[in-house]
RNA sequence: GGUUAGGUAGCUCAGUUGGUAGAGCAAAGGACUGAAAAUCCUUGUGUCGGGGGUUCAAUUCCCUCUCUAACCA
């Protein structure tokens, strides 16, 4: 089978990934798929930067906006529904161009997830949820390495979330997750060209730092609070991202407003951290700089 | 000028009944196939403020200088 080309840019927050997307615009004729775990939910506007009115009527995007704040979403549903997308792109003769920074995102849409058509019940959730907190995690640890062996030795960090996932695999079929994985491949028709706009470190959080400022100065306070007048729970995924937990904490008067835009410049840099920490695996990454002009020269010329 | 409390890792501090020191945070690196802006793992040598003294040995005791804070003049 013919693999087709995509283009996929990523690269860490603020590194200038939507404006890229806008000067390939001038360009090409695409569509965006946007690959970002927290710009996907509704109501989240500025504390996820997400492209202002005017872009998104420049250019079509996908996946801004689509998802209620109290949903359970997950990156495999994403992959799936990504993938009908990018082939419906294709099929009206446009080009779809994926710009996102959510790693686990971009490669369940590019490469797929394993694909078992396995839904977990909420119950299996809870109850392992329980035993976590009753019995610790080394009681779930053990609990791994009688079901699951492959994945015991690969979670030897204990990374709760992670042998929770596997034990409720397990729980739900009865089969390991290792196991699942191996079985149930999910390839994709797609050849990735992956570029990543890379910039000096210093200078990345330097931008950062100031973009925090420009979000609490265009009321990221006044957004989450009216996401939570409306209802909504502080504890939903959603709002555990970066700019509204410590918005959050503002509200309630546990910390300063210096205290929230500190905090939030620092996780903020952290999450940069761990997005470079996940691009630079990527094989055969076009390394961009941050020079908007030769990021379109780079990718057009790539593609042809 | 005087008194007191301090000056120990980038920051906040702990500690050594004298045998050259350790936590948290920051920072860096890493993992991550359905919660991923999540979750988790690894990495700590620094003239222990300067100088002198006592001692086999001082960052730890003594003297002195210096800086900081508070209070008293």
């Amino acid at each position: 089978m013919k693999k087709n080309k995509l283009i996929v840019i990523c690269g860490a927050t603020a590194s200038g990934k939507t404006a890229a997307g806008m000067m390939l615009a001038d360009y090409l004729d695409i569509e965006i798929i946007s690959a970002d775990s927290r710009q996907i939910y509704k109501l989240l506007n500025i504390g996820t930067a997400k492209p202002t009115h005017n872009e998104l009527k420049k250019i079509h995007h996908h996946f801004i906006d689509c998802v209620e704040i109290d949903a359970n979403y997950s990156a495999g549903e994403f992959g799936n529904q990504a993938y009908q997308t990018y082939l419906d792109i294709i099929k009206r003769g446009k080009i779809p161009v994926v710009i996102g920074g959510s790693g686990l995102y971009i490669k369940a849409l590019c490469e797929g997830l394993f694909e078992s058509g396995i839904v977990i019940s909420q119950e299996i959730k809870d109850t392992l949820q329980n035993e976590l907190s009753q019995k610790g995690i080394e009681w779930l640890y053990e609990q791994l390495r009688q079901s699951d062996m492959p994945s015991y030795l690969l979670y030897k960090d204990r990374n709760p979330r992670r042998i929770l996932r596997a034990l409720e695999y397990y729980r739900a079929t009865g089969m390991a997750l290792s196991k699942a994985h191996n079985l149930y491949k999910n390839n994709r028709d797609i050849e990735p060209l992956y570029f990543a706009i890379d910039y000096p470190r210093d200078e990345l959080y330097g931008r950062i730092n100031g973009r925090v400022h420009q979000m609490w100065d265009m009321g990221l306070a006044n957004e989450t609070q009216s996401v939570l007048n409306m209802g909504y729970s502080p504890s939903l995924n959603a709002l555990n991202t970066v700019g509204y937990k410590e918005t959050i904490q503002y509200l309630q008067g546990a910390i300063t407003t210096e205290k929230a835009i500190e905090e939030i410049q620092k996780n903020t840099r952290h999450y940069a951290k761990r997005q470079l920490t996940w691009f630079r695996k990527i094989p055969y990454l076009h390394i961009i700089p941050s020079k908007t002009r030769q990021i379109v020269e780079t990718i057009t010329s790539s593609i042809y």
